[in-house]
DNA sequence: TGACAGGAAAATA
DNA sequence: TATTTTCCTGTC
């Protein structure tokens, strides 16, 4: 088990914050699951990294256990490089009304995700709350995911694939996962991450299609993965608040790929973040 | 304790 | 091709 002591390893980093940041709405708005809170610092623990994170008057501040994360890369994860200005005013140009919501919404980014991990998240998600989904990605990580130490407390990091390809019957019986259990288990099996480089880089329409071939992956979790771990910020996951949202917003009511449809032509190249808008404004 | 929440896939029309 | 049914765990 790696370890850290205060002190010895708790190195903060300050990054200047920008403007029209929230770091609490970023990380908790369903994007992401596994988070906790204490005393206004958030712990996200990411791929192989614990990162903790707070915000101060003039900054954001970040300490990193396990793999090292630069503080570029930081800003790429979190959406602090995104123009959000421009994306907020190219959203109320296409649909003004939809200035009062980003009025109550402020402050959330789309984060940049791993494939791997944020598919197995919302495969995870299928006909699931956030508590749920992340009590089995805990779980999962308790089993397969190295153990590791921080001065906020002992978390496991997320498997390698290569460590879920190797699971019993019984570690997988153990997460509960119901009806996804098989998708769960095809997808560890099947997965290439080179093949999820190549899709990952493919054009909107082809990697939709490549990613609806897997098992467990509709349309809104094929938009999932593409918005928060393959920078497609035109993809627009509708799930039920999403389409509560679109019928109490703009009267917008069917099937989810009629409204996923129906959102990116309103909304455009940022229909994402249209998207992470509703989600928050429908549930807060 | 039965109703309800929550998407994908398979079955059916 | 479009609609309906089934799948599972957990909460209230």
């Amino acid at each position: 088990m790696q370890r850290y002591t205060e002190g010895q390893y708790t190195n903060w980093q300050k990054i200047s914050l920008p403007k029209n940041f929230s770091l609490e709405r970023t990380l908790t708005c369903g994007q992401t699951f596994r988070i906790t809170e204490k005393g206004g610092t958030f712990i996200y623990v990411r791929g192989q990294s614990v990162i903790a994170l707070r915000t101060e008057k003039d900054g954001l501040l970040f300490s990193v256990y396990g793999e090292n994360i630069s503080k570029e890369k930081l800003k790429e994860i979190l959406g602090i490089n995104d123009d959000i200005e421009r994306i907020n005013r190219e959203l109320i140009k296409r649909v003004p009304q939809f200035a009062k919501v980003i009025d109550d919404t402020l402050g959330i980014r789309i984060m940049r995700q791993e494939p791997f991990e944020t598919a197995i998240s919302f495969i995870f998600s299928v006909q699931s709350a956030i508590p749920l989904i992340r009590r089995r990605l805990d779980a999962l990580a308790k089993i397969a995911g190295k153990e590791i130490e921080t001065p906020f407390g002992t978390f496991n990091l997320f498997p390698a694939s290569s460590a879920l390809k190797s699971l019993s019957k019984e570690e997988i019986k153990s997460l509960k996962l119901g009806f996804r259990e098989k998708w769960f288990e095809e997808f560890t099996e099947k997965y290439d991450e080179k093949k999820m480089n190549v899709i990952a880089k493919l054009p909107f329409e082809e990697k939709e299609k490549a990613l609806l071939k897997i098992k467990g992956v509709g349309i809104k979790v094929a938009h999932c993965i593409m918005l928060f771990s393959m920078n497609e910020l035109s993809a627009f996951p509708v799930d039920v608040w999403i389409k509560r949202g679109m019928e109490k917003l703009f009267g917008i009511k069917g099937t989810t790929q009629k409204i996923t449809k129906e959102g990116r032509n309103l909304f455009g190249p940022f229909a994402g973040y249209a998207q992470e808008y509703i989600y928050f404004y429908m549930r807060r």
